[in-house]
DNA sequence: AGCCAGGGTCTGC
DNA sequence: GCAGACCATGGC
């Protein structure tokens, strides 16, 4: 892939092993819709970015050169080489499957706290709902960047709200966790720095002394969050494709890169008919 | 209308 | 350790 810088956009040329629309919208991510035209527009990290995909060429429209390397290139995985990644699952006839049908999958770096906090809401919920919910409270209680979009809210201002107006979010009976993971990361009694450092079972067993948080959500954390490829998130499509696919477990193959074998598996598992 | 959603907690064996 | 009730809400 090559990068050109031109008029704020930046422009990818020579795109391989990379699809905008399965990447954002393989149920990794919360904060990204795309236009009539498929510009996919979304927050990250403090900053807006509309992007899109035609063919082999991808365009982040009004951005920097200075954001790209600070931000989009990490967020979208840049530097990882999907394509070996990609041949080494294939030694497995159905996790390579699961890999042809959506090729273009990336494994996303959100950052950890938004992360944390958006698989905490994504429980027991659907992708629609999970949506709206952390658009109405970004809406309410992060900092307005200036063009109608808003920063994920910090721990700090969630940390100074009751659960009552919490709940008022339309996020149920997560309003009490939302609450209980603010005030733990806003005081410090869980430090998102520290949790980067430590290794994924030491930081699995820190996430999980928050309210509301299992397994489940702090392997989606730790590997949508902090890049921790090791991670393996099992929700219920998973169990199912595993119990139906992978009756022996994850084939040796994926071992290393169990996290971005979980997200394609997830994607092919969802989205096809193969459960019909 | 009724089941389900990228689960977790709490209780009771 | 494992099963089951329960949790709020809205999508389909």
């Amino acid at each position: 892939m090559k990068y050109k810088f031109e008029n704020n956009n930046v422009i990818i040329t020579d795109v391989v092993d990379f699809s905008l629309k399965d990447t954002l919208d393989c149920g990794q991510c919360f904060r990204w819709d795309a236009n009539e035209e498929g510009i996919y527009h979304g927050v990250a990290f403090g900053k807006s970015l509309d992007i899109f995909q035609n063919e082999n060429t991808i365009t982040l429209f009004n951005t920097t050169k200075d954001d790209f390397y600070n931000i989009w290139y990490n967020y979208f995985d840049l530097d990882t080489d999907y394509h070996k990644i990609k041949e080494e699952f294939s030694a497995d006839d159905t996790l390579k499957k699961a890999v042809q049908y959506a090729p273009g999958i990336r494994v996303l770096h959100q950052g950890g706290w938004e992360t944390l906090l958006s698989f905490i809401i994504s429980q027991n919920n659907n992708v629609k709902r999970i949506k709206g919910i952390i658009k109405t409270m970004c809406e309410r209680y992060g900092r307005p960047l200036g063009n109608g979009d808003f920063d994920f809210p910090t721990a700090k201002v969630l940390a100074t709200l009751s659960v009552d107006e919490i709940f008022e979010l339309k996020c149920g009976f997560r309003a009490k966790y939302i609450s209980d993971c603010a005030k733990k990361v806003d005081s410090g009694e869980i430090n998102i720095d520290e949790i980067l450092a430590l290794d994924t079972q030491s930081a699995k067993e820190k996430l999980i002394t928050i309210k509301g948080v299992g397994e489940k959500v702090a392997d989606c954390t730790l590997l949508y969050g902090f890049g921790k490829m090791d991670c393996f998130p099992k929700d219920v499509w998973i169990k199912r494709a595993m119990a139906n696919l992978f009756p022996e477990g994850l084939p040796e193959c994926a071992k290393n890169n169990a996290g971005i074998a979980q997200q394609y598996i997830f994607h092919y598992a969802r989205t096809s008919n193969i459960f019909d």
